[in-house]
DNA sequence: GGCAATCATTGACACCCTGTCAATACGGGA
DNA sequence: TCCCGTATTGACAGGGTGTCAATGATTGCC
C-alpha cells in the first residue's frame, strides 16, 4: 500500500529539512495532523495483523496494542471502541472490494460477462482475503440503522454503494447490449444478486468441509454452477409468462408409477 | 406454545396423585431425569425470552438467570457457557424452520410450486419469528469445525439437514414432474438455492430501510421479484449452449450509439 | 423417625476485559 | 532555560465469566 501524496504542495527538498522531518508536510500543524493519521493507520493495520491470526470475537483491545506496540489506553485517544477499530478495518475490505469488481467490470465487454466476472471475482476475494471477507460478511449480518449511523459506518455503507453500482452498471450494459433479457431492473437486480452471491459464497467458505463429506458436494464445482445458474437467470425469458407449471391432475397422474 | 404430550403412556389420573407429583415419570431416576430436562427447558426458554428483547452480544449469563429466577451459577451446572445455551435456542429455531420448510412442501403438488412456497416460508419465518431467524443466520455465518463439533452443533446440523431435505426433495419432485429442469443435481441445486434464499432475506433482513431510503426499493417487491428470478433459473434450459453473448465487436458497435 | 449419602443449588472468589482519568513525558515557542 | 499544550501512560473502578467449596434438599437404608 502507497499512502496517497499529498497533491499539489511541494514540500522543500530533503536537503533542506532537519534530519528528522517527515517529506510531505509543511507547517507543524500539518505534521501533527499527518502524525496522527499516520498513528491512526498503524493502528488499523495492527488490527489487521491480529484479525489475521485469530477471529473478532477473541481479540481484545491489548492484542491491538501489542501488535502496535502501544499503550492500551492510546487506542482509546483514536478510536471510540474496538468495534470503531474494526470498522476501519471492515472500510478497507469494502474498498478492496469495490476495486476487484470495478476491475472485473472493466476487463469484459459484454454486461452478462461483467456479471459473471463480478462473481468470480468475489469468490477470489472470499478465498485469498479472508479476513477481510469475514468483515464484510459481519457487516452484511448487521442490521443497519438508517439514520443512526457512526460516521465510520457510513464510510463503509459508502464502499458497499460502490460494490453496487459495479453490478448495476454492468447490468444496465447486458441489457443495453442485449446480452440481459431487458425487463429487469439493473438496481433492483444488482441488490438481489449481491444477496444471492453472498449467500452462496458464505454459506461455502464457512460449511466446505461439512458439505463435501456430508452431501459430497465439490465447492469449486458448486460455485461454478451458482454462477450458471444465475446465467439463466439473467438471460431467460420473464417469469410471467408462466413456464411449465404441470395441473394438479397431471401431477397425480405421474404418481401412479 | 404447547408442550408435546407424552404418547402411549398414560399418566394416573390426576385425583389419585399425591399434589406435588409431576405425571408421566415412573421411577424416582425417571422422574429426577425428567425434572432435569424440564430445568434445561426453562433456562432455553427464559435465553430466548431476553433474546426476543436484546441482542446476543448484549446479553449476559446473569440476564437469563435472572429471567429463569435462578442463580447464574446454575446455568453452569446444566449448559458449558452462554454459546451452549444460545446454541440449545438456535436448535429449536432450525427446528420450526425445518417444520415450515416440509409444510410448505406439503401444501403443493408441483415441484417448482413447492419450492417457491418453501422460499416464501423462509421470508414468513424470517418476519415472523426474527430471534430464530438471526440464530439461524449466526449459525450459517460460523465456520463449523467437520470432525470438532459439540453435540449440539450436530443437533444444529441434523436440523439443518432436514431444511436441505425438504428443498432436495422438492427440487427432485420439479424434476420428475417437468416443472423443473432435468439437467440440474437436486442435492446441489438445493444447497444453492439455500444459500441464494438465505443472503438475500438476509440482506433484506438487515438493510431493509436503507435500501428503501437509499435507492427506493421495495424490499417485500423484491424478494417476490427475486424468488421469480429463482424460478426463471430453475425452468430455463441448460446454460451450456450458451445465451445470447454478444460478440467484442457487437459490443463496440452498440458503442457506438 | 433418624442418619448417611447423594444430588441440587448457591455465594464468594479469582481472573479477564473495558473504558476513564489523573499523572507524566515530550516537543515547540518565548 | 522555562512554560504550555499535546501525546502517552499506569492505575483504577466496574462488570462479566467460570469455578469451587459450602449449604440445602431428597433419597435410601436402618
Amino acid at each position: 500500500m502507497i499512502a496517497k501524496a499529498t497533491v499539489g504542495l511541494q514540500p522543500a527538498p530533503f536537503f533542506l529539512l532537519p534530519p528528522s522531518s517527515i517529506p510531505p508536510p509543511v507547517s507543524i500543524e500539518e505534521r501533527q495532523q499527518e502524525e496522527k493519521a499516520q498513528r491512526r493507520r498503524s493502528i488499523v493495520d495492527a488490527a489487521e495483523a491480529v484479525l489475521g491470526r485469530m477471529s473478532m470475537e477473541n481479540m481484545t483491545m491489548a492484542d491491538i496494542a501489542s501488535e502496535a506496540r502501544l499503550s492500551r489506553s492510546l487506542l482509546y485517544v483514536y478510536f471510540e471502541d474496538m468495534e470503531d477499530i474494526v470498522l476501519a478495518v471492515t472500510l478497507r475490505g469494502f474498498e478492496a472490494l469495490a476495486e476487484q469488481f470495478e476491475a472485473a467490470v472493466q476487463a469484459h465487454d459484454a454486461g452478462l460477462m461483467q456479471i459473471r466476472a463480478v462473481g468470480e471475482a468475489y469468490v477470489r476475494f472470499a478465498h485469498e482475503q479472508p479476513t477481510y471477507f469475514d468483515l464484510v460478511a459481519r457487516f452484511e449480518a448487521r442490521s443497519a440503522d438508517p439514520e443512526a449511523a457512526t460516521d465510520r459506518e457510513r464510510a463503509c455503507l459508502a464502499a458497499a454503494d460502490r460494490v453496487m453500482t459495479a453490478m448495476t452498471d454492468a447490468i444496465q450494459n447486458g441489457i443495453d447490449d442485449g446480452s440481459i433479457r431487458p425487463d429487469l431492473d439493473p438496481t433492483e437486480t444488482a441488490t438481489m444478486l449481491w444477496g444471492y452471491t453472498h449467500g452462496l459464497i458464505q454459506l461455502m467458505a464457512n460449511k466446505e468441509t461439512g458439505l463435501k463429506q456430508q452431501y459430497g458436494i465439490n465447492p469449486d464445482a458448486l460455485i461454478d454452477r451458482g454462477l450458471d445458474f444465475i446465467g439463466v437467470a439473467l438471460t431467460g425469458t420473464s417469469p410471467h409468462p408462466a413456464p411449465n407449471i404441470p395441473t394438479e391432475a397431471f401431477v397425480a397422474e405421474q404418481g401412479k408409477d
